[in-house]
DNA sequence: TTTAATTAGTACTTAAAATGTACTATATAA
DNA sequence: TTATATAGTACATTTTAAGTACTAATTAAA
């Protein structure tokens, strides 16, 4: 379960793909050709960025689209990911909601995993979408290469 | 979805536990009773850390239960978590599983998440249980104290 | 050797969350 | 006015986690 949620992969995909022509915008259709991602996905995606970050600004109507409001180098990993993912929490425990925690009456931990949770998000924090792009990976990928663009879906 | 699945949290609540009395084992039901964590939950837990972990080591039959392998100091987090929510991924892509990457026709960020996984899994190797159980939270916490144990399920 | 206690293994049900799909409302350039 | 595009909402589907239950195997002690 210690995994990112598909949109966020997928953000990841349309914001480079954004960041490519900085400046310029893209339609969520465009956006959905150019990714092979679904025209749903795509639009429920891009509307989530809209409204929970910064990243992008929306422009309605006629020749509207989405414009990235910073260069890739500026944007960090950690604001794509509390965006789609919501804020990093370990575990339920530390969540500073109104409901209180069901476990408290047994749980001695309290915030303890707080600690756990700072160092992640600092180490997250440090890495910018374009580190994530220009990464190279030293592994051998399992990918495909060269193959032709398909909806996944 | 950032956040780790109950298994893990009852997982320290446990180890911490067993941890009290270094040597000595505990079962099952001792450590329902001791956390408020139902029988059922408990024990399936404890199945669960001897066949994925070497944390503990199990004792069948009468007088049998559970001990801790080494000390809660020698304990990484990262034992714990990868145990019970298996290895951290940051995305369905750079899992090295035989069947491929479903969206690899589309995703050009190949393994790219594998250095942000990296980075986690060194900060989280650094966290031993026994820094966890010690840390002292500096933020006021909402948990009930001086509650009476209770199941919680 | 029998019994009670205890873990191992498996299967299943329920609940929760993520994902995918669809539709209507609103805005805007041409 | 129209075609295009985002905003908002709702819902169905799928996947995953969590919880429950039962039987088998093991072992200390009576």
């Amino acid at each position: 379960m210690f995994k990112l949620n598909k949109m966020t992969d997928y953000a990841v995909v349309c914001l480079s793909m954004l960041s490519r022509n900085p400046g310029s915008s893209m339609s969520a259709r465009e956006l959905s050709e150019a990714t092979g991602l679904t025209l749903y996905t795509v639009q429920k995606l891009l509307k989530l960025l809209v409204v929970k970050s910064n990243l992008i600004t929306a422009q309605r109507g006629a020749c509207g689209g989405y414009i990235l409001n910073k260069k890739s180098s500026k944007i960090s990993v950690i604001e794509i990911i509390e965006a789609l993912d919501g804020p990093i929490s370990l575990t339920a425990c530390v969540e500073s909601s109104e409901d209180m925690c069901e476990a408290s009456n047994i749980c001695f931990l309290g915030g303890k995993w707080n600690k756990v949770n700072e160092i992640i998000r600092k180490s997250l924090n440090d890495i910018s979408l374009e580190n994530l792009l220009n990464y190279e990976d030293t592994f051998p990928i399992n990918n495909k290469k060269d193959t032709e663009l398909r909806a996944i879906n």
